[in-house]
DNA sequence: CTACAACGACAGACCACAAAGAGTA
DNA sequence: TATACTCTTTGTGGTCTGTCGTTGT
């Protein structure tokens, strides 16, 4: 299983798409996944080049390798040399990215080193999610994007506050200045959109489509600097990095989490270090202490990339199927370093805390309706035990009057 | 320590029908 | 090419049911 696309059979296996549970090559996943809009919501990531079947989860810098939890763990708990080891989260991406936008994002954060530090929080700075026409700020979707997005600020600006408050314990925690960097870049480009909804005209979200981009294996060739001729060699290749064309496997997957767009990228930010500061924020982590792991913590930080944010199809639980573990989706904590209860807390943390409770408590990552007239309809019909009854029979529910028919 | 029952949590199936979409004339 | 029509598919919510994990005996 794995290491051979699932789909051709003959290319070397790349991404693994979770919804199918299926290892494909880059061909095949662009081919299935722009089929419709369904299968573009498939979240994919790397495939783990340990076992070659599992979604990778991390990137070990050292080794340079992608890791799904399984060999994570037996990598980097069993040494104690290994367990130093620097390790990146991986992002999923969702819909169907052109090579334009994959080239876009990869070569401005491969160009220059300093970009992920400046230009690309400038750049996404001058864009904004109000640069979508002036009637779309009117525009529902829009509206409930900008809201999720502020919330998702506020909640980044209370996890900020925790963070500063909450001194960090354990020496196998993220870096904590790499996660309150995360928060203020997150903070710093919430503004963004992708240039092409800037430059769209009078298009808003809705007139976006990944589909107008060219999709062409030409530009993947292009985007990662191999010859479809040269491509079997390199995806023969062990070395994964030769595949990508990059120097160091890092930087590719910090461009990920560098242009995270608005929304459930932004969401999925916020969680990435609300995970890693839960550990002494949270006053629920503190009396739900369990003993798993580090790695689970570490797994906890993935990260979510949704290119089909852009089209307005996504939303929050498309964030939460990016491969997170369910920890992640309810937001709890699965390890805690020990944090003595001296190092707890000012009124301001306290306060910060609760704010930060009540936002989680409040935020909706119920399903999204589609069509609000077949909701509406169906919230009015008759049923019996829950079943939709033909008009006409009996009945035992009535959403209406709350009445039986016999 | 093992086996079993009881319990809760959860996912999926089920239903009718309007609306959307595809196909044809 | 545009329009009208038919047929198929999709999506909607409340309840039930089966499965799985946990807990207590």
């Amino acid at each position: 299983m794995g290491y051979i696309c699932e789909y051709c059979g003959e290319q070397r296996s790349i991404v693994y798409c979770r919804s199918d549970s299926a290892c494909l090559c880059l061909s095949c996943d662009q081919n299935i996944h722009s089929a419709n809009a369904l299968s573009q919501r498939h979240s994919r990531t790397l495939v783990c080049e340990r076992c070659n079947s599992q979604p990778a989860i991390f990137r070990c810098v050292e080794e340079r390798v992608s890791l799904c939890q399984n060999c994570d763990w037996m990598a980097h708990a069993s040494s104690s040399t290994c367990s130093t080891h620097k390790r990146q989260a991986l992002s999923c991406y969702t819909g169907c990215p052109s090579a334009v936008e994959l080239s876009t994002i990869w070569s401005f954060l491969l160009g220059d080193p300093s970009v992920h530090d400046s230009t690309c929080e400038q750049g996404m700075g001058s864009m904004s999610i109000t640069d979508c026409q002036p009637g779309d700020s009117q525009h529902p979707q829009v509206k409930e994007k900008s809201q999720d997005i502020s919330s998702a600020l506020d909640e980044a600006n209370d996890l900020h506050n925790l963070v500063k408050s909450a001194p960090f314990m354990g020496s196998s925690m993220p870096s904590l200045d790499n996660e309150l960097h995360n928060v203020e870049l997150l903070v710093g480009s919430t503004n963004l959109t992708w240039s092409k909804v800037r430059n769209s005209g009078t298009k808003g979200y809705d007139d976006f489509n990944m589909d107008e981009v060219d999709l062409s294996i030409e530009n993947y060739e292009e985007l990662f600097g191999v010859s479809i001729d040269n491509r079997d060699r390199l995806f023969k290749n062990e070395d994964i990095d030769d595949f990508f064309g990059t120097k160091d496997m890092s930087v590719a997957e910090s461009s990920f989490q560098g242009v995270n767009a608005v929304e459930g990228s932004a969401v999925g930010k916020v969680n990435t270090v609300k995970s890693a500061c839960s550990n002494a924020a949270s006053t629920e982590s503190m009396t739900s202490c369990k003993t798993e792991p580090p790695t689970l913590c570490f797994a906890m930080q993935q990260s979510s990339f949704s290119f089909s944010n852009l089209t307005g199809e996504s939303n929050a639980g498309d964030y939460q199927d990016c491969g997170a573990s369910s920890m992640l989706r309810m937001g709890e904590p699965s390890w805690h370093p020990p944090c003595p209860e001296s190092s707890m807390p000012s009124t301001s943390r306290s306060d910060a805390v609760l704010r930060y409770k009540e936002k989680k408590k409040t935020r909706q990552f119920d399903k999204r309706v589609r069509y609000v007239s077949r909701k509406a309809r169906a919230e009015v019909r008759r049923r019996v035990k829950g079943r939709f009854v033909k008009d006409g029979d009996a009945y035992d529910y009535d959403p209406l009057h709350q009445t039986r028919s016999y």
